[in-house]
DNA sequence: GCAAAAGTGTTAGAATTACACCCATGC
DNA sequence: GCATGGGTGTAATTCTAACACTTTTGC
């Protein structure tokens, strides 16, 4: 590990990918790009890491910059770096990838450089009917693998979901994430009997059109999930 | 994600967490630094990315030169970046560090600059006791920890025996990773009884100090383990 | 009342655990 | 023979999955 040889210095990027779920389905923040290369594509959001900052930091100004909400509202992870030397045509540009999961709250801003934000599903992009910049659709690939595992091991999923909610719609991001029906009797038995998992406020929630009102939860204290949350049959 | 704007550009290197199991004891490679600053101390191997070179080729040359292992008998994958604005004092330097799984054939060779390179137990560098170079002892508790929780899932632990093997040395490896005995008979049903992980030679290991000659296994074409092996207790 | 959604009961099957016991070898 | 380690048997317990049933609401 020697160091500040001036040899080969890449660039080095930040790009987030930021995941919700609306409308029942999985959601990913992109960005228009306003300049080229791939002008009007859609892209990761991200920037340049500042002098003196750290990579977690530079993620956390990005994230808050893109989308506006608080990070204790939120949670932001390390993925990890790509660096193929043709990534970008511009030149060497290696990304330190984050993944965040916020509530459907956020709403996305437009970047100071005039590009519009949006919430887009994941599934076109994993099926290859979008195509996004550079090798964004690669990461958006892993970031989804990633994240759906995440959910059976972590009380992530509450990421997802307002202050307080219900066990179905805790149960409902589970199924918009991964794709498969859940059982609802089995998966309230399992959150609601994880100690530390979800904390009841006490409250009900209102229902809309007809049905027993759901006992509202919040976000406990535990991180960890055990037992674990499997999700059936198909393969990682 | 503006790019090739010069306007700070950290170096960027990619250091290595190689693991192997010798002597019953779980160990890591590291060199003895031969310049300052922290001379003398010991840190992982590692080193700056090459022009044109991707990441992951970066590590493979650095695993190759520094064990001597061919890359097919190993295992090599990317575990995180850091890249803290203070990590090296020489200047900016964001690392993207790997980990590695090879058996205990691999002889670790002195770097080209004149360090000198040895295994050691990873037992006194998680508890404090040995201290490393820059911040390459968070590295390795990080390290660590990644590479115990993915022996539960993967049948990555195959890596660190040689070519044939019995279920014994198999089951030694989990003990010395995760430092809690296993119940041999359950192991070794859940192991063979899992399609794919173990495939039998058909030899028969030759017994040092009397006792049952073990069954001879290859790794098998399987690298997830279903159902998981999870280790007894004691949190992540 | 009736539909809808929440929550509880129940049961068969699978996995996990902790042993006891037999087998094959070196000395 | 006897110690040593490999491998199989088995029973108690826990977890999972599937589905029936009861409760509480809006209309």
């Amino acid at each position: 590990m020697s160091a500040a040889s001036a040899r080969h210095r890449p660039a080095v990027t930040v790009d987030l990918a930021v995941f919700t779920v609306r409308e029942g389905t999985f959601q990913i923040l992109l960005v228009e790009r306003g300049k080229e290369p791939f002008r009007g594509c859609w892209a990761l959001p991200g920037g340049h890491l500042d002098a003196g900052e750290d990579l977690d930091a530079a993620a956390a100004r990005e994230l808050v910059e893109e989308t506006g909400v608080a990070l204790d509202c939120a949670h932001l992870e390390q993925m990890r770096a790509y660096g193929a030397p043709d990534r970008d045509p511009r030149g060497r540009v290696v990304t330190v990838c984050y993944l965040a999961f916020v509530p459907d709250a956020a709403a996305p801003v437009a970047g100071d450089d005039a590009r519009s934000a949006a919430w887009m599903p994941v599934a076109p992009i994993l099926d290859g009917a979008t195509v996004l910049a550079f090798d964004h659709g690669r990461i958006v690939a892993d970031a989804v693998d990633q994240a759906r595992g995440k959910l059976e091991s972590t009380t992530l999923a509450t990421r997802f979901c307002p202050a307080e909610f219900t066990v179905s719609e805790l149960r409902g991001v589970y199924e918009a994430i991964w794709g498969v029906p859940l059982d609802q009797a089995n998966f309230s038995r399992k959150v609601t009997g994880t100690t530390g998992a979800l904390a009841p406020t006490g409250g009900q929630s209102s229902t809309r059109h007809g049905g027993r009102p759901a006992a509202l939860y919040r976000r406990g204290p535990a991180t960890t999930l055990h037992p674990a949350i499997l999700r059936p049959a198909q393969e990682r």
